[in-house]
DNA sequence: TCGCATCAACTACCTGGATAATACTACCCG
DNA sequence: CGGGTAGTATTATCCAGGTAGTTGATGCGA
C-alpha cells in the first residue's frame, strides 16, 4: 500500500477537523472552518463526498445526518506527501532536503540546537 | 515576490531539462523526456506554452523554432514548494518537518552523520 | 397536520495539469 | 516554383480540486 494520499488544501483542512474531532458531521466541519474560509455548507458536503469516493474518509448515518470519520491518519498523509515532494524535488534524497531547509529557509540558533538534539537522540537509538 | 511557483510533475520534468541545458527547443525537451515518459511532441509544446503563460519560462524564435529558457531557478521552485508543504502540513514549523523526516522516513547512520555535520557547520556560521 | 428548517443528493461550473490530434505555415529541396 | 516536412498554433478531452445552487426528503415545532 502506501497509496499516495495526495490531498488538496481544503481537503487537508477538512481532514484536520476530522482528526481532531475523531468524527464529525458536515455542519461540524463547516462551523469549524467557517471563520477562516467562509465556505458554503454544500461545498464542504461535496468535498466530503469526493473524499469518501477517494477512500480517505468514511461515513455512517445517524438519523438523517452523516457522521464522517477519517480513514487515513495524519501521519500517513504526511509521510505520503513528504515522500512525494522529496522524490519530486530531491530525487528521494532526504539529506538533500534537510540541507535545503538549512540553507534556504531561516532557522534561528535555537531551532538549530533543537535539530542537533533530535539528531543526537536518533543516533543513540541507532547504535543501541 | 516569492510568488508560489507551484509546478506539476511534467512541468518539473520539463524545467529540469531547461535547467540542465540552459535553453532548449521543444524537440530537445521531447527527446530528453522521451525514454521515461514517451509523450507526444505536441504535449511538450502545449505544456511549454502554458508554462510561458504562467511566467516560468520564456522563449525567443530562431528561424521557425522556439528556444525556451527557464525564468525561475531550481532553487526558487524548491523554496516555494517546500514552503508550501511545510506550512500546509507542519504549520510552517521547519523543525517539525525535520523531526518527521527523522522518525518516519528511513535514514541510515551514515546519513545521520551527514546531517550532524550540516548542522554543526550551520552553527559555526551562525555565531561568527 | 402543515410548513419550515435541516441536511444530503445531484448538477454545474471554473481552473489547472496532462495529453494529444489536427490545422496551419514557412522554409528548403528538387 | 511547388510540395513535403518541420515546427508552432489551435482546439479538445479527461481528471481532480474547489465552489456552490437547486432539489428533494424528512423530521420537528406550532
Amino acid at each position: 500500500m502506501e497509496t499516495s494520499h495526495h490531498l488538496g488544501d481544503l481537503q487537508l483542512a477538512i481532514m484536520r477537523v476530522l482528526w481532531s474531532h475523531g468524527e464529525a458531521t458536515v455542519s461540524d466541519v463547516h462551523e469549524t472552518l467557517e471563520p477562516e474560509r467562509g465556505l458554503a455548507l454544500t461545498t464542504i458536503a461535496t468535498m466530503l463526498t469526493k473524499m469518501e469516493k477517494k477512500g480517505v474518509v468514511d461515513h455512517r448515518s445517524e438519523g438523517r445526518r452523516f457522521i464522517y470519520r477519517p480513514l487515513v491518519s495524519e501521519g500517513q498523509v504526511r509521510r505520503s506527501m513528504v515522500s512525494d515532494l522529496t522524490s519530486q524535488l530531491f530525487r528521494g534524497d532526504i539529506t538533500a532536503l534537510v540541507n535545503h531547509l538549512l540553507s534556504e529557509h531561516d532557522i534561528d540558533s535555537e531551532e538549530l540546537a533543537q535539530l542537533r538534539e533530535m539528531i543526537a537522540s536518533r543516533e543513540w537509538k541507532e547504535d543501541r
